[in-house]
This record gives structure tokens, C-alpha cells and sequence, in this order.
DNA sequence: TCTGGGGTCCTAGGACCC
DNA sequence: TCTGGGGTCCTAGGACCC
């Protein structure tokens, strides 16, 4: 195809204007406890979920450079961690195990984490305000944000990118990497490649270059499942990738096939936007696996609650309740039931959750999840009391709920969010 | 490698409506 | 009474992201 190493249509050359970050702390977590005991610095260290001092039970969440070395990954079961990277405490007193290959374990600590987190906000947010009165921030987790800070344009890319590390490490005492890109998946790689404490700038001209040996499961949206499929088609570099048949490629992975492809070529179109409201909330929880139904019912009457009072303190009203059951070795169930309008309703949450947990009742469970979902946000906060009774029913008045504008209604299908019509 | 927790989006089939 | 097209909503599962 001509062109296939050109901005090909005119319509890609509108995202060379943008200048888009992509700003990606480095083990976060880790870098967290290191900031509130800053006797871990350069030490080993192993940041667990669902880990309690002293014990081998979570995964890993976050490991320090310093742990990866000793061949401890990310969602690794601590079990493991732990042999491949004894304790620090034990290998002191073990003749056996040398302490220089030991490292420390912490469990996570959200709350703390998050307010490092707000602290780094602060920093990117006076940092864009300041470079671009128009800018945009997209926080896509606790530690990752997308800016779109175009009004730097091309020339002031790399020092706006420097400086915000800079400020960023000075202000908080974390180091973030950053990618530079005109648009959001470019950026994303480009942040990616030079970690920890990186900053890459992609100009547009050097995107398809920058991305042509990579591997395609470096790509956003391509993961192991997709990665394996398109190797078996002989796809194995975002080069070969950008190449491939997109006719194909839809047939094959459907609109995601479009959607790799373009990323794959350095086309994105994706607006940086603000992350809007929650679509869902969940909570869900491991178990030692059990088919002891009072200890199921346990477990998801708490996690029902956990779920309402998350929900309950966004303003959220939810119109679909839904289980998720995890059977040995790995298999996942869910079900869910609407009601005919949203409720804020946490007797009813827990009532349905454990309806639908009875079809499980005899079975060998490893995890439990309760999910609220259907998500409401009424401006005001006139919650259960009207018209929705337990049955889901409406009694009555019919048309006394909150009054509806369109906008909400289009959201299920309407494909106008974000990350589809995208690029 | 026997896999933690919180999310998003997409797909596919079925019910139902006009 | 064997049969069209368009559309919405619901449920379940899958892939992906951090």
C-alpha cells in the first residue's frame, strides 16, 4: 500500500498537533514505602496484596528492581516470591541464606498510597495549567495519567515532560517515567520503554519508526491471549502488524482487530478526556477454596456491603446486581439481575447477591465478587425511598423516577464513549 | 506460576417491541 | 401462523488494563 509508512490520510495529520503525555510512576507502591522508610531504598523489596506480615499467602503487587532481579514479577503468588527471594529477616538468622540476597515484604496500604498519589496530582495539574491553559488530564489509575498539553507544542515537549519529572521527584519523592507522543497509545509505549525514571519524546514524524520493531504485546489492547493468535498468523513486531490485512484482522480479533492495527501504525485518535463517573463497582475477595455455603454466605454478605457503602459514598443508585464465583482451577461465573430502576438499597444488594449465590451453593468456591452495576447518578440524594420496592417493581406511580434525560439512555449502546469509534 | 483486586469494553444470543 | 426489519435491554462470558 503507498503510504504505508506516511502519515497515510489526511485525517491522521490532525494528531500531529497534539502533544500527549503519558505519565507512569515507577513502582508506585514501592516507591511509597520507601518514601515512609526510606531504609528500604535500593533493598529488595516485594509489595503484597492480600499479604500479612509474616505469613505466604497474596499475590505480589508491586516489586522493587532491586526484587526483580531475584526473578520476582508482578501477580506472582507470594508462596513463590518467597523462594526465589528469602526474607530479610530470616536470611539473618539462617546461616544457610545469605542476607544480601534477602529482601523485605510490605502489604499494601491504599490509603497511603493514594495520598501520595493526590500529592503527584497536584504537581501535573499546576504543571499543566501552567504550560497549557487548555490542557487536559486523564488520571487512569493511582499511578498513570494521560495529559494532552498541545499548546507546548513540539519544541516544548521535552522540557515540559523534564520538568514535571523533575517536580514530580523534587515535591513528592517519587520518580515517574514519561513518554511523549501525539497521541494517547504512542505515548503510552514511549513511557514503557525507557523505565524506570525514563522520558521518551516521540515526535510525530519518528512514531512509526519507533514502534516498528517492538514487539505487539507492547501494544495497548494486545495481551497475551491476542498476542499468542496473532503470532500463530505470523505477527510478531508492531512493523509486521502495521502491514497486516485489516480486513483480516477484523474477521479475526473483531473491532479490537481495527483498533490493534492502527495503534500498531501510530494512529490514535483518542481524545485525552477527564475520566468520567464509574460504570460499576465491585468488590471481590480470594478464599482458601471452600464449598462451606454459611462461610460463601459470609463472605458475600460482607463483600455486598463493602460494595453499598462504596456506592452509597460516590452518590451512586444501581439498577443491576451481579455474583461472580471462581471454581477450581480457574473457572468464572457471574450472574446478575436489573431491577426496573435504580435503587440505593444495600438489604436488597445483599438479598439478591445471596439469591444468585444459591445456584453455587454446593460448589467448590476459590473467590467471591459482588458487583454493583447500571450505575445512577441522581443530582440529589433522595435515595430508596420512593417508588422501588424489594421486588425490583415498581408500585404505582410508574413515572415518578428521577426524570431521565436521553443522554444517560444512549450510553449503553450508543457507542459514543470513549475507546471505540476512537481512532 | 495454580493465578489478587478493581475496573472497562466488546460480543453474542435471547426476549421483547413496533 | 414459518415470517421482515429495526431497535432496545438483559445476561454471560471473554479479553484487556493497571
Amino acid at each position: 500500500m503507498a503510504g504505508g509508512t506516511l502519515p497515510v490520510r489526511g485525517d491522521d495529520d490532525q494528531s500531529g498537533d497534539r502533544v500527549v503525555c503519558h505519565v507512569d510512576m515507577d513502582c508506585f507502591y514501592a516507591a511509597c514505602e520507601r518514601l515512609r522508610e526510606p531504609a528500604l531504598a535500593g533493598e529488595p523489596l516485594v509489595v503484597g496484596m492480600g499479604y500479612e506480615a509474616g505469613e505466604d499467602i497474596g499475590a505480589v503487587a508491586t516489586a522493587s528492581y532491586e526484587a526483580r532481579a531475584f526473578g520476582v514479577e508482578s501477580a506472582m503468588p507470594i508462596s513463590e516470591a518467597l523462594e526465589r527471594l528469602p526474607r530479610k529477616r530470616l536470611a539473618a538468622r539462617d546461616d544457610d541464606l545469605d542476607v544480601s540476597e534477602a529482601g523485605f515484604y510490605r502489604s499494601v496500604d491504599m490509603d497511603y498510597y493514594k495520598s501520595v498519589s493526590e500529592s503527584v496530582d497536584e504537581v501535573i495539574e499546576r504543571a499543566v495549567a501552567d504550560a497549557d491553559p487548555e490542557g487536559v488530564i486523564r488520571s487512569v489509575s493511582i499511578d498513570e495519567a494521560y495529559l494532552d498539553v498541545s499548546a507546548v507544542g513540539w519544541e516544548g515537549a521535552r522540557a515540559f515532560a523534564a520538568d514535571l519529572r523533575t517536580a514530580i521527584e523534587d515535591e513528592v519523592g517519587v520518580t515517574a517515567s514519561v513518554g511523549v507522543a501525539p497521541n494517547m497509545s504512542a505515548a503510552k509505549v514511549a513511557s514503557d520503554a525507557d523505565k524506570p525514571d525514563g522520558l521518551v519524546v516521540v515526535p510525530p514524524d519518528e512514531v512509526r519508526g519507533f514502534l516498528a520493531d517492538r514487539p505487539v504485546g507492547e501494544l495497548h489492547g494486545v495481551g497475551p491471549v491476542t498476542a499468542d493468535r496473532l503470532a500463530e498468523m505470523g505477527i510478531e513486531t508492531a512493523a509486521e502488524l502495521a502491514s497486516a490485512d485489516p480486513d483480516a484482522l477484523e474477521s479475526t480479533f473483531g473491532s479490537r482487530g481495527r483498533q490493534i492495527h492502527r495503534h500498531a501504525r501510530g494512529i490514535d485518535r483518542r481524545e485525552v478526556e477527564p475520566v468520567g463517573k464509574p460504570k460499576s463497582i465491585s468488590s471481590e475477595k480470594a478464599l482458601s477454596v471452600t464449598d462451606d455455603d454459611t462461610t460463601k454466605r459470609e463472605i458475600a454478605a460482607r463483600l455486598a456491603t463493602d460494595v453499598t457503602e462504596r456506592a452509597s459514598a460516590k452518590g451512586a443508585l444501581y439498577k443491576t446486581i451481579g455474583v461472580k464465583v471462581v471454581r477450581p482451577p480457574f473457572d468464572v461465573n457471574t450472574r446478575a439481575r436489573s431491577l426496573s430502576g435504580p435503587v440505593d438499597d444495600p438489604a436488597l444488594v445483599e438479598e439478591i447477591a445471596l439469591d444468585l449465590l444459591g445456584e453455587f451453593s454446593d460448589d467448590r468456591v476459590r473467590k467471591l465478587g459482588v458487583r454493583v452495576s447500571n450505575l445512577d447518578f441522581a443530582e440529589a440524594d433522595q435515595s430508596s425511598l420512593d417508588s422501588w420496592d424489594s421486588d425490583g417493581e415498581q408500585s404505582g406511580g410508574s413515572e415518578r423516577r428521577q426524570p431521565r434525560r436521553h443522554t444517560r439512555d444512549r450510553q449503553g449502546r450508543g457507542q459514543t464513549t470513549f475507546g471505540d469509534f476512537d481512532e
